[in-house]
DNA sequence: TAGATTGTTAATCGATTAACAATC
DNA sequence: TAGATTGTTAATCGATTAACAATC
């Protein structure tokens, strides 16, 4: 009755983005520093501080004025908000070159990431191990969604197999895919966050382009990539 | 004399990202069709057609009314203006699990993007060969630079090594840096273009955590990724 | 011709940045 | 206390989206 409903205001893909490097700095901060400033954070980073503050903002945490922000207290914080507490498991589907490299990443531990299995279609490479992790068949994915409870994926079949793969795992039941195909997929119902190796390289290789025609190059130099 | 002067006018970053995606489209469609419009793309890509077409405009293709775009030469523009049409030649810094994966990546190719050779600081890794490429120590990296004439760069380090690494590169003579580690580079006179999974997996993690918790998905089940 | 599409200008939307009172 | 910092509101900036005349 009390209609004083929040919409749960979805937070702004930039600031998402952004919360790792907080989180990172902060860590490696936690045993040296007890408070902490968004001025502070803000220079390391090269970013604005109202932003910082803002950012920060978000994840319901509370600073003290001419203090800063409690280091544990934000660190604990930003992990909570990331959903980074809790483990996750995930299915790798596509066990090539960049899939092993995935799995064998140590970063993902720290960020409640488990990949527990790969999936391919590849003969060759199923029944083998990559990094501990066994590679089952294709096949097998629906019963092993079904029986470790993941639903997370990790795409990473050649570009071809993109859509495909996606729907296979749909089916399975994953509800969140990470992807690292070029593909745009098309798919209802199934949470898509795209890492786009080619998006990223055509703002380095556009900007190279340029620089090489003797494009004036700004005052400090040259300037640094986005998407932070 | 004539005062009319155009100051560059620089592409916005977000369209620079999309590109590619048009661009893969297209080269799918180079032989079944000569002729495509802005809707044909939109709707492909889930995208809004003027977006396209503003996002076209840059690379200077001038399309006809009621036809649309001439498939060939959409497609050699944005190889051209994304620079993809001369082979740039790289040096990979950190043979790890991810940059022996990058280093077989075959749709580099496609992109212009050849990656002659690795350095690393390990001395298990040097000597060897990864997809026929040489992993050579770190010191002999501005050497490899200035026979090779390579100006880009790709870092991937552990976190750790990451901004010495960098500056070992910029020393060496490399321009510009493809940098997977998820540290913000302090460099000044080098373009740096992040790749950053951290952010990527942030928001992915993030939204499966509102997700998990009973959050309101939208009405087409669950939203998708941004950063197209 | 009528309808689809381009190119371009205007309106909207959302994120960043600036301004400033409150506070320890 | 004075100065630094937070939290918040307002102004700015830039990208997306809408509107529409020109065109084949």
């Amino acid at each position: 009755m009390g209609g004083d409903f929040k919409p749960a205001e979805s937070v702004p893909v930039p600031t998402l983005r952004r919360l790792p490097s907080y989180l990172r700095l902060l860590r490696g901060m936690k045993g040296s520093r007890v408070w902490v400033s968004c001025t502070h954070l803000a220079s390391a980073l090269d970013l604005d501080p109202t932003q910082v503050r803002k950012d920060l903002a978000y994840t319901g945490v509370i600073g003290r004025p001419k203090i800063g922000y409690q280091v544990s207290e934000l660190v604990e914080r930003l992990e909570t908000f990331l959903g980074w507490q809790t483990v996750r498991e995930a299915i790798l589907v596509g066990a090539g070159n960049l899939g092993r490299a995935l799995i064998g990443f140590p970063g993902f531990a720290r960020k409640g990431l488990n990949i527990i299995a790969a999936c391919d279609v590849e003969a060759a490479r199923i029944g083998g191990e990559i990094h501990g992790r066994p590679v089952l068949p294709m096949e097998q994915l629906p019963a092993l969604v079904a029986r470790t409870g993941a639903r997370l994926g990790v795409l990473t079949v050649p570009e071809q197999a993109a859509q495909q793969a996606a729907q296979a795992m749909h089916a399975a039941g994953i509800t969140a895919i990470w992807n690292f195909t070029p593909v745009r997929l098309v798919m209802a119902g199934v949470l898509v966050e795209d890492v786009d190796l080619s998006a990223s390289f055509a703002v380095l290789s556009h900007r190279l382009t340029r620089q090489d025609r003797g494009g004036a190059p700004t005052s400090s130099g040259v300037s640094r990539g986005e998407q932070r």
